[in-house]
DNA sequence: CAAGTAACCAACCGGTTGGTTGACGATGCG
DNA sequence: CGCATCGTCAACCAACCGGTTGGTTACTTG
């Protein structure tokens, strides 16, 4: 097979996204993703220095995808919301990052520069929108994100067991729904 | 020091749960459990089985602690929920089990037949609000319970790094109002 | 083609982890 | 007191895991 640095960096990422997002930090190996990735753990060592600089480097990537592709429009939050629900469909591993992230690092959740940023032009987009009137000033806007978050975050598993989950469409109602309620002047 | 089996028992629940709330499954350390319980390791495995068995014992404690201490009263779902959100507070230790619980056991959340009666029984009591008039039928009553969770367990790690996390009493009145505009007809 | 370099890997290492075992000492009962 | 039972533990083990090393293979350059 012919030798290429980048798509084999390429690949022991995205195995590396899949085994992270499935097992977690502590419970992820280095030597799966390796076998996955289909090279050596040797390598994954010289690209990525050591198992917490590679989960940052995956977290970062799927952080900067999930940024790009589902923009905030402070205008529409009911439609945002719908959409982060869509995206956190498309690519369940973007939650569950981001929760063994929370819980593994102790870090209070934002750490990258990255989130940081994106966060806070997002408060910074909310509060506008809240003094454009277009959304209620009854709560601080990184709570009103906050709250946006978790809503977009629900639907996935029925609190009662035989239950199934939502459709894709009652659940993007129910967060567009949800959402309207919440920002709702 | 005077023998006492369910003492050394208890202990060793109380130690397990702050290592499981810590750490994860994955990351949790019985030697680590056991030299906080001031007993040896085999004491654990003579007791609990085993590690998973062990972590299956310290979810359903508090689970059955948190379902005690917090009833649910449908007729004041904005209340239910603000005291859920203090016990949140109280006992971190619920919030991040319940995470570490879905996250590595790929079970959808629900598993432990004390949980399973617990939220059916939550479900039914939501119904039967909305039957009443009390609450809105907008959604069912499974979507509107995992909603008021999800809200409940919101304002404890601030969006933004710089900012302090809000106060008691502020996050007790946001998740109110959240789920007050929620549940409105 | 020869030399140099970048990509790659099998094998290994030190330390750790869940789990086990065999013995020891305290306790309580006949 | 004799003795069985139970709680306790130090020591141990096989498997595992993150990380390293020394060397090999493919590709490029002159």
């Amino acid at each position: 097979m012919r030798r290429d640095a980048t798509a084999t960096r390429q690949r022991i990422l995205e195995e590396a996204t899949a085994e992270f997002a499935r097992y977690g930090i502590a419970g992820a190996r280095v030597d799966r993703i390796a076998r996955m990735a289909g090279c050596n753990k040797a390598m994954i060592y010289a690209y990525f220095l050591s198992k917490d600089q590679l989960f940052d480097a995956v977290f970062d990537a799927v952080v900067v995808r999930n940024v790009t592709d589902v923009p905030i429009d402070a205008a529409d939050l009911p439609g945002y919301a719908a959409r982060l629900s869509d995206q956190y469909r498309t690519y369940p591993e973007v939650g569950r990052l981001a929760t063994w992230d929370r819980l593994e690092r102790d870090g209070v959740g934002v750490r990258t520069a990255t989130i940081v940023e994106a966060n806070g032009h997002k408060v910074e987009a909310v509060a506008e929108a809240q003094r454009a009137g277009l959304v209620g000033d009854h709560l601080p806007p990184e709570m009103l994100l906050e709250l946006l978050f978790a809503v977009a975050a629900t639907g996935f598993d029925s609190v009662v067991p035989g239950q199934e989950p939502p459709s894709p469409e009652a659940r993007r109602q129910m967060v567009r729904d949800a959402v309207f309620r919440l920002i709702r002047p």
